[in-house]
DNA sequence: TTCAGAATCGTTAACGTTCACAATAATTAT
DNA sequence: ATAATTATTGTGAACGTTAACGATTCTGAA
């Protein structure tokens, strides 16, 4: 029993402790401190299930979720989508909701954090795609006092800023130490960017890095080459690609984002053997890869997880002041053929 | 608003819906009919929080929690038992509470299953060491009517039952892959069971079978060995393994449980170079050879999520009849050096 | 002293569900 | 036909919290 029995040892009604509580007004600073102190002694932590339930009809919590369009041939970010959906269904009963927005690029994700703030939102969840965006939105948002939680990247920002994400580097690093475990010191490395017109993301940057730090750290001369590939241009050898693909080395290929399944065909059309393969990301071409033996490893960032996370962390700091859960560092989960898990 | 309104559509009073809904008696069959169909019409989804907070003082929800005695020296225990303690603080407030039996043998196991069911609990969570004990239990849980769990391992029963657990067949084909990944074909594999008094446990030798069955699809020549060793005695080379051991193969041992940990001081003991480690689970000896590269990878099977997921599964089960997370096969974690996180 | 106005505090209904109890309707016994 | 049962339905309080509203006390100016 809470707020009853506080008030039933301090004296006073459940208003007033309420009110102490609640930080409003109208409480003399004696029965202020005389209420503290009970607390103080006995302890007291507030039931949030019973007062969202008495909130839930009258003030919601209503979530803005902006995230890029989800097309058919990029279909990743259905996936935190998923998640958020999931954390919003077990949350509906005590009264919180999302609305989603979507953008394809700088210009409609500012019309749409114009658009979100013209409602009354209580917290946002969006992606730091965007310098500039990102920084402008996160001031507005401390100006009216609602959180914002950034998924799936981490860039720097002007003010400190909560992220769910995976720690791209570390990613990178895993990744090198994965591929160099089947390749070795004398085979040869590619790292591969398959961008799409809106350039590389600094995830597949930080991954690259990472990669190269690995294998830096295990010998300083390991051969690696970056090729950068745009997504939707056939894919033409250079002759020093050539040489390289077509000797019989062993050969390492890191994909730095989700489109690794690009990659089996263009060895097989060109007849390239000896080679290793990881990427990122359980899409099904990806998955399909695995199980055929194409791809070699997939790094996941739980993107599902990443969205029901944001929502949760953002409600139990909503109702408990409690920021503990906003600020995450998702696992970086391996995957082969034989743990994959099908959803 | 949920029987309220279906009240007011049905002209009844939500003292007769809350009877039809709850099947309680005393409801003629045309009222329970018009209300069934003002359900069906208009659909209802009961607010188990605002049931939960009417039932938290009178009607706790108590969950039985047995699991091995953790001692210093196997601590293994404690981690789903936080998962639970963390999965019961979050639904306190609701009035759901877990008692803890502990016990060390298949007698004390009986015995503590007997001062379970002198009390009346509402759900069961305990581990299917013993397969006798473990299926009268299953059978007396389901005499009245109440839910069990079984973690971290799957052995047949009787009776259908749930698990939580991850597939440890997939779990040795998991270190197969990696293993073989550094060792190659003509490498030397040995499988460890580094066994305690009790012996074996399932998980062991289900962990060894997906092993070899792995390298088997692999090339049927492979050579493996397997080595029982008790945890307190002194390891000692027999004459063969001296010999395998000695030379200048690349080898691979494979950990079928935990103490990992223990092979690095004997290989650099005996001076045994060239070889690669694999083992389970995150203890703080597996994760210091991780960081200092004496142990190549960890399987992880997340033993404080699935005490975690037991409860929130058995209070969904409990609360909606939804049974879908009573059953859930755990991921195997991969961890190597570089995506170890700290709790 | 009186009283308007402010400051402080208590009361109460409500959130959706549960269930004991009261109330009414239907049935049977006399 | 009337009383006594039984079957069916309605009522209201409670879980812990919130907040509007009303009640009370206090302050200071006339």
């Amino acid at each position: 029993m809470g707020i009853k029995r506080i008030a039933k040892l301090a004296n006073v009604s459940i208003g007033t402790v309420d009110r102490v509580l609640n930080k409003r007004s109208g409480v003399s600073k004696e029965t202020e401190k005389k209420v503290l102190k009970i607390i103080e002694e006995i302890g007291y932590s507030k039931n949030t299930t019973a007062s969202r339930l008495k909130l839930a009809a009258t003030k919601k919590i209503k979530i803005a979720i902006l995230t890029p369009k989800s097309s058919t041939k990029w279909s990743y970010w259905k996936l935190p989508k998923k998640g958020i959906t999931k954390a919003i269904d077990e949350l509906t009963e005590l009264g919180v909701m999302a609305d989603f927005y979507d953008f394809t690029d700088s210009s409609t994700y500012k019309t749409q954090v114009k658009n979100i703030f013209l409602k009354n939102y209580d917290a946002i969840v969006t992606v730091p795609f965007f310098k500039n965006a990102s920084n402008s939105l996160l001031n507005l948002a401390e100006s009216i006092n609602i959180p914002v939680v950034f998924l799936d990247t981490e860039i720097p920002l002007h003010a400190t800023a909560n992220f769910i994400r995976q720690n791209s580097e570390k990613a990178g690093m895993v990744a090198g130490r994965l591929l160099h475990g089947l390749v070795g010191n004398d085979g040869h490395y590619f790292i591969v960017n398959i961008s799409n017109d809106k350039g590389i993301h600094a995830n597949g940057k930080q991954r690259e890095n990472g990669f190269r730090t690995f294998l830096k750290s295990i010998d300083t001369d390991i051969n690696i080459k970056t090729i950068t590939h745009a997504v939707d241009s056939n894919f033409t050898f250079t002759e020093e690609l050539e040489k390289l693909f077509k000797n019989n080395n062993t050969k390492g290929i890191f994909v730095t984002n989700s489109r690794s399944h690009m990659i089996p065909p263009i060895l097989k059309k060109h007849n390239i053997k000896n080679t290793f393969v990881i990427g990122f990301d359980m899409n099904k071409e990806n998955i399909e890869c695995l199980k055929n033996d194409k791809i070699n490893f997939i790094l996941d960032q739980n993107p599902k997880y990443q969205g029901y996370a944001a929502i949760k962390g953002l409600y139990k700091y909503i109702t408990e002041q409690d920021a503990s859960d906003l600020n995450i560092e998702i696992p970086i989960d391996i995957i082969v053929k034989e743990n994959i898990i099908e959803v």
